[in-house]
DNA sequence: CCCTACCTGTGAAACGCTTCAAAAAGTTCG
DNA sequence: CGAACTTTTTGAAGCGTTTCACAGGTAGGG
């Protein structure tokens, strides 16, 4: 522990080989003779040797480690994009480390700092929104990067859903399960929300004014303001009230969904059918489990890998690409079953009560 | 994009100094004069110079990296681990990458054979607790590693929570609540589950038969296997019913909750008192906030990393260390509060229903 | 039996940085 | 003004790999 680790030279000498063969059965190992490898292999294997990384990365100018840096961890959604570029990754046998900027300005910046200086593959990046002019200066000086769930503005491969087709489908689902009048509620800070919103106002705008949108703005999209959104509801009287409510995000569906059941006065869906947004596992637990719009994660991750990793091969011929996918229904228990649609729902509900409660 | 990148060498031509100075100018500021230091930081920014830093690790022997190799990225208490590390980290200007192993024996050890190839300071791991045999080659090998929440034999630092104390602890909250007949319901197959019964058990014990402990023992500790044990319950006649329940976790914690309160039959905490486990940020959104035990992840993970801080910064002195924390009781609305005890709980309860449920 | 091809194995030359002994430049003081 | 320090700067020697032009050996063909 106190002594020198052995080196490339140590294996070299112990197996009565050169420098470069010990190299070879390390990276080319096609290219040494069964008999020859073998010997390094005992040699490697009895002195314990291990090679550095650090050496190989400056002596073959290139890393095989991608890095992976996300705006914030605790959204099961980036979970999502990590595990899907990690499979693409290790099909392409690269290895990829995570970083979690926790929303914060500095942090990004210090992460995307270090990853140039360790001069890793390339960085994908799922960025804090307003933070996407960190990007620009790294591609300028040479640094392969791809982003996710956004797009910023020059010469970048992305990977990012369809926002605004995404509220356009969560409110034609509403629709089609009968609702009349919608509600909107989401905070607009975000621009992901934002885009939602006008999906939806295209929806109803289709309807030719047999359905209504109602716009609530709340503070954030936790599962406290879904609370504060059902206390709006429930002081309404029936006709002003919503019969079907589009949530900027789960947390927020979650929220109003659980309130209301346990206030017993409305049931979900036959009199509140509620959506959420982004499948987040968070909200998995729901007492009726929430119909969503699944951003398909995994597989952006795994584009988003796919991407870089071409970058990566054939930096000549590699043209930057923006991938804009489609978000996907996924209906459980909390809106209604289309209008003359049989089939069950993905997800059964688990928690509904045994009791039938109160009447509207 | 295509050319070479500058290099120290380039810097320094460019500032009209040597190479060493422009080395100092990064890593000893203090050595150079402020007018030669700012006409190197000049070429530095004029030339867009990166440092090369897998060139500074082969040179300088060491890296300013920590590894933080984690069981499972999905639990929230993994999360609160590495924002621990990585405060501490950042404050001994040290960085910290994240890795997943998602569980899975094949993926722990390619991350630790992949940061030990890279040299990185050390590696912080909070491993699958049957895969702790992977630790002492590490080691053996000289290589730095702090492990968490368990604790592998051998000559190795660790900080883990006392699961016996823990499971001792809660079982007392609900006893000072006034629960005599306690039902403890956990899967059997996590250890650290096992050392709460046995914690539960002594509690149990210390009442000299005035409080009962009934067992279960579910699959996993999942929202659904809470469903389960919510069912059992539910059937169970007034007499043959526990008023306390300890969770094994928070998940099941929050199925049992939610699940009894939409029944509308049992009041939490009036009838039923439950406490979780780990203060798992997937449980915050219950209708009921949970009372929990909180293991205090941020500075288990902080203590961590300032463990192998010490080893890095004093490799002579440093001696191995087993921190053993006490969890926290974080008492919010789930259980009662102690007899006689007027303090208001830290969460206030903000899901109470509107309605009384009916009576037991 | 020689020549050509081919396959293995060789080892010096990078890669870009830090380190550190020694030289150079400054400073103090009698 | 120069000796005796102190501070600042210098640049050659590594760090442990990969790479690649080349040497040595083997086999097949003429």
């Amino acid at each position: 522990m106190e002594e020198r680790q052995p080196n490339v030279a140590d294996v070299a000498r112990a197996a009565g080989v050169s420098l470069g063969t010990v190299s070879n059965v390390l990276n080319n190992p096609a290219k040494v003779t069964p008999r020859t490898r073998s010997k390094v292999e005992a040699a490697i294997a009895a002195l314990g040797f291990v090679r550095n990384g650090t050496a190989r990365s400056l002596a073959a100018g290139t890393s095989r480690t991608l890095a992976f840096l996300v705006e914030d961890l605790t959204n099961t959604f980036f979970l999502d994009l990590a595990k899907g570029a990690e499979e693409a990754a290790q099909a392409a046998n690269l290895n990829i480390v995570l970083a979690n900027a926790d929303s914060r300005e500095d942090k990004q910046r210090s992460y995307l700092d270090l990853f140039e200086e360790e001069r890793v593959a390339g960085i994908l990046l799922a960025p804090r929104q307003d933070l996407l002019d960190q990007v620009a200066p790294l591609r300028y000086r040479g640094v392969r990067v791809v982003v996710l769930n956004a797009h910023p503005p020059g010469d970048v491969c992305s990977v990012e859903t369809d926002n605004v087709r995404g509220g356009y489908l969560a409110a034609q689902h509403l629709i089609a399960g009968g609702c009349r009048r919608l509600l909107f509620a989401g905070a607009h800070r975000f621009p992901a929300v934002v885009d939602r919103l006008q999906g939806t106002r295209r929806a109803v705008a289709e309807t030719g004014g047999e359905v209504t949108l109602e716009v609530m703005t709340t503070d954030g999209v936790t599962a406290d303001d879904g609370y504060e959104v059902a206390t709006v509801i429930h002081s309404r009287s029936d006709q002003d009230r919503p019969d079907g409510v589009i949530a900027g995000a789960d947390l927020l569906a979650l929220g109003l969904v659980q309130a209301t059941l346990v206030r017993g006065r409305l049931r979900v869906p036959e009199d509140l059918s509620v959506i959420g947004y982004d499948n987040n596992r968070e909200a998995w637990s729901s007492l009726v489990p929430l119909t969503t719009m699944d951003q398909a994660g995994v597989q952006m991750g795994r584009s988003a890998a796919e991407l870089i990793i071409d970058e990566l091969r054939n930096p000549r011929e590699h043209e930057h690409r923006r991938i804009v996918m489609e978000p996907i229904l996924v209906p459980k228990s909390s809106t209604r079953p289309l209008v003359g649609d049989p089939a069950p729902p993905a997800t059964p509900a688990r928690w509904l009560p045994e009791h039938a409660p109160g009447q509207a």
